[in-house]
Formats: C-alpha cells, structure tokens, sequence
DNA sequence: AAAGACTGGTAAAAAGTTGTAAACGGCCTG
DNA sequence: CAGGCCGTTTACAACTTTTTACCAGTCTTT
C-alpha cells in the first residue's frame, strides 16, 4: 500500500518519505519539513490520530491527510477534530488520493497572489482579469504570454535566460531541448511592442537571454 | 528608510505611525488598531518574524506586509508561516510596496461581506432566499449553481480557475475527479445567458478558468 | 572576413481544453 | 416503487494553445 502511493507521488513528481510505523512517521515528521503529511489510522506502535495530535499539540502545521477505513465516522470526525486538513476513506483510487493532496495544498498554500497588474509604455496588464491593453485597444494573450510577462514584469530589469524562463514559467527543470522560448517570446513581441522587429520592451541579450525594461 | 516610507504613505493619504524597533512596533500594534502593519524582517531588539508571530498568536489578525531582503528564500516562507499576508523583497519601489499595500488592505476589506444578492444584465439572484429571476421570470438554480454563482459574484472581473471553484464551492463535500465543473458551468449559462452559446457572463478563459462579468 | 553559433519568423504538427449530449446512480417524493 | 431532480462521469467533436521544424538572417569569435 504506501510503496504503491510512494510510486504514484514519485511518478506524479512529488518527493516521496514513507515510514514503517506511526512512531517513525512522527520522527520524520518533526525532523525535517514537509509539505504534506498522509497518515493512516491504522498504524502500527502509534496510531495516525496520535502522530497527528502530536504533531499539532508541537505546534506543527504541516497539511495532514488522513486515510481511515469505510465507515469509520468516528476516526473521520476524531481526525478532523485532531487537526487534521483532509480524510479519505478506504477503499480509494488513487486519483482521489491525488484531488485531496492537490486541494489540500492548494488551499495550504495560499500564498500571496504576487504582482496584479502592470503597465508599461501604451500597455496595461491585468494578471487577475486576465486582460490587457495597448494604447487602449484590448489584445489577447495566451496564458503562457500572460505568465512570462508577469515573470518578466517581476524582474523588470534583469536579464531573464532560457532556463529561468523554462523553470518559472513552464515549470519544467533541465536544459531547453527546444526553442521554444523563442518562438513565445516572438508572438509577444508581435503583441506588445510597437515595432517587434525592434523591441523596446522585450530586449534580446545575445547569448543570454532576454531583458524586459518597463 | 522609515522615515521615507512614512512621507511617502502620508502624501498617498495615510496615517502612519513608525516604530524605532520590533518591541516598539509589538506594542503599538497592540495597543492601537490599525489597518495594516509593515514589518521589516531585521528588526533591532525584536525581529519582525518574532513581531508577526506574536501578533497573530494574540489573536490579532491585522495585515501584515513583511519587508525581506533580496534572496532571503528562508525569511519569505517562514513569513508566510508566521502569519504574514504578503512580503516584499528590497531592494523595492515605493510605488510597489504601494501597490501591495492596496491590494493587501482590498483583500483584507472584502472578506468581510458575504454577497446577499445580486443583479446583471436582466438577471436577479437572492442568495439569502435561494431565488434567482431572468427578465423577471422566476428561473430554477440548484443548490450548487446558487453557490457557484455566488463565488462568480464575489470575484467579478477576475479569473477563477476550476481549482478556485473546487475550493470554494465544492470544499469537503467530495471532490469531483472529472470535468464536472465544466458541466455545471455549461447548465448555468443555460439558465442565466441570453445566448448560452456566446455567453455574456460566464466568459471562458482558455487554460485558466471562468470570468463572470457582470 | 568566414565559420560557427545563435536568433527571428513562419507554417504546420501535436497536444491539450472546452462545449455538449447522453447515461448513470443516489436520493427524495408522491 | 416509479418518476424526477441533481450531481457526476464519460465520450467525442470542435477548437485553442503550444511545440516542433526549418530557413534565413544576425551576432561572435577566430
């Protein structure tokens, strides 16, 4: 069962610690961070309920998600109750499992919602709405436009490259096997600027990058 | 720098009170409500992490916007942890910090009132009543629409992805695996839109979410 | 000045999203 | 227990965005 889950979040790109007992569990829990924890009811040397109460009673706040078996009321409300974020009954599939650890973080993670809106020269960008201007005539963006330009809008300034672009905007880690940065850079370009032959916003730094002045 | 910051926030129309340190500051938020806190994070005789902390563990959840140097991955996450609502790297504009501020305090502001009704185009909805006219003819919205309907209200003009909706109008009640969402969206633009096909309303944003205009 | 490396632009393929219809199951009501 | 309603799931075609491919032009370095 947890190999199962460790293979499935490790496939999913999450970095996977499983522990044999509750006891293990609540040591690895307190020893190092995470972003989440799952627990299990049932647990051997120490129920899920008390590494969670533990782990809460020590001022932990690590998102928890407890599994319990059907029909166990008691735990799901006992869990909730313990501090837990989140319960899913067993049996489950996996992509249920999957929902909760996704909502639960989400809902953990509400981090700040950065920069929320731009302008520059005859543009203005609204990273909420979703929407932007030039010289007052909406344009349409695509979601990845809007991301790299919130990116480049939070570095105004700096020489941005390929890599960090790949890293923050397309979330994807390693080298850039394509161009495709470029070719997104382009239609921005064609979008945002007055001459895209001739940026003034978008800067090419030969070699390096790209630089976006406002 | 203080100093600067509190010229600045009085010319936008602020009343500010600056603190010489993190004891200081503790006290005066303490004593005084205020609208919003600014903490720097290095702070002398109290570090503005400390201040952050104890302020929300005494219950007082005031925004705060906390003031990290550039780099400092490990001040941003713990300043979050801590309770913060936003941070800000330095070196920074004023005019960002400005910025943060507003939207902190806008944040702030509109949790507070929950939407008891609403209108747009030639649509009714009553929220507390559970009753919902189109052209003054009563129309039939399920308890879920209701709600949806009700976040879309709440989040005019922006962009709400389906994960936001999730959250928000599905919470604990089990969470759909498929394209739910997508469905409930499509029976209520049948019921709300002239042309539910060419929807004035509920626009679709392409790979993020929905728009509800009013 | 020439070779090699890098970039810009275009078009077309590939991948991913969305709208809609239809079907299923749970639950309540008559 | 049949009929309806609601919420969910599935399927598929239509559509949008993203990626790839390729050539020509530009910049660096030798």
């Amino acid at each position: 069962m947890a190999v199962a889950l460790r293979d499935g979040f490790t496939y999913e790109g999450y970095s996977v610690h499983v522990a044999r007992d509750g006891a293990a569990g609540l040591r690895m829990a307190t020893e190092k961070s995470h972003d989440l924890v799952i627990l299990d009811v049932m647990l051997p040397r120490l129920s899920g309920l008390d590494v969670c109460r533990q782990l809460r009673g020590a001022g932990n706040d690590t998102p928890i998600i407890m599994l319990t078996a059907r029909g166990q009321e008691i735990d799901k409300v006992l869990g909730l109750k313990t501090g837990a974020d989140d319960y899913v009954t067993k049996p489950f599939s996996f992509l249920e499992l999957m929902a909760r650890v996704e909502a639960v973080l989400r809902r953990a993670s509400k981090t700040i919602d950065a920069v929320e809106s731009a302008q520059f020269g005859d543009v203005e960008v609204n990273f909420k709405s979703f929407e932007a201007t030039k010289g007052g005539r909406t344009i349409e963006l695509s979601p990845r436009e809007f991301k790299m330009l919130k990116h480049f809008v939070e570095h105004r300034g700096e020489v941005v490259t390929r890599d960090q672009l790949l890293d923050h905007v397309w979330g994807y880690e390693g080298l850039p096997l394509t161009r495709t940065v470029d070719m997104h850079i382009a239609k921005l370009r064609q979008k945002i600027e007055d001459t895209p032959s001739d940026p003034r916003h978008v800067i090419t730094v030969h070699r390096v990058g790209y630089k976006f002045t406002g």
